[in-house]
DNA sequence: ACCGTTTAGTTTCCTGAGAAACCGGTTCGC
DNA sequence: GCGAACCGGTTTCTCAGGAAACTAAACGGT
């Protein structure tokens, strides 16, 4: 009587990846909230800033829209709120006028220096119990998945 | 000059998880919004119906809030959208006069079998590549870390 | 049988994310 | 130089998703 392909959605991999990525999201936004006042979009930047800012660069939006992977409106919201908290200043930017350079201040280093850990502590407790092999796999097929999808996007995207 | 901790936001795990899974969900739910109109949530609540419902369970939105892991309003909107469209019918329950059973209509099922080997067929073509193992290892992986981030959820969330 | 509690479903409200329109400022071709 | 196309950033609008409030039906104890 059943003659129907017998879908479990249940093994179906891009629900699972969807929704394990949920749960992690949640987990994670849940605990930078509590204990920062942070968003995931403003965590991002800080995190961007605080590793190539304190390497001399000074950044653009422009530049942080590329390397968190968000849209340059949540990219402009959360430096707007970054800014208004004090995290982060901008000045202008002297080759540019369009634009301004973000660097943290003094005080979004010091949230910067005790947000990073308390991400790789997550880290350690999500990935706990899971061997090295395991995680380098699981890195190299994230990335090939993304690749993937993306071609695959532009072929029917346009 | 550099005594920061050198925090990588791209090799964040959860951070990659969250934007392959990104990019996997946008590829799928183009394609089933082009193709048949669908948006994921309407689409998952099918897939359940389509398995379940073709042996003979007729299925209460609980079980499909539980079956999808959504939302119970997401999962009454995505029912009420199907029963407009004519693809699911929802009958009376005699045994809880709050409920109703839902199952796919015959068009439903039409549409369902069309939507299912389209589904598998994206699967395919994004693990193409992958072996067996490695597959089979990411969803061991998936699993493990949906249980863990869950536990961690309940722990801190009360 | 009756009242308080629980549960399935629905409606309403609020938040987050992206699309599109918009506003200077910049760059390129003439 | 000057106008057109382009680009960074901002504002506005729309929509999906989740939280909370609400309704109606069931259950449980008395």
């Amino acid at each position: 009587m059943t003659q129907s392909t017998d879908f479990q959605l249940a093994d179906f991999l891009p629900y699972q990846l969807s929704i394990t990525s949920n749960a992690v999201s949640d987990l994670i936004s849940e605990r930078y909230r509590s204990r920062f006042g942070l968003k995931v979009t403003e965590w991002r930047v800080m995190a961007i800033l605080g590793d190539r800012g304190s390497h001399g660069g000074q950044l653009t939006q422009r530049d942080l829209t590329k390397a968190t992977v968000m849209d340059k409106v949540a990219v402009n919201r959360a430096c707007k709120v970054l800014e208004e908290r004090g995290l982060v200043a901008r000045v202008a930017n002297e080759s540019d006028g369009r634009s301004h350079l973000l660097a943290l201040t003094g005080e979004g280093e010091a949230i910067h220096s005790e947000v990073m850990p308390t991400a790789r502590a997550t880290e350690s407790e999500l990935f706990d119990g899971f061997d090295e092999t395991e995680v380098a796999s699981l890195r190299a097929m994230l990335a090939k998945l993304r690749a993937k999808a993306g071609s695959l996007t532009d072929l029917s995207g346009r």
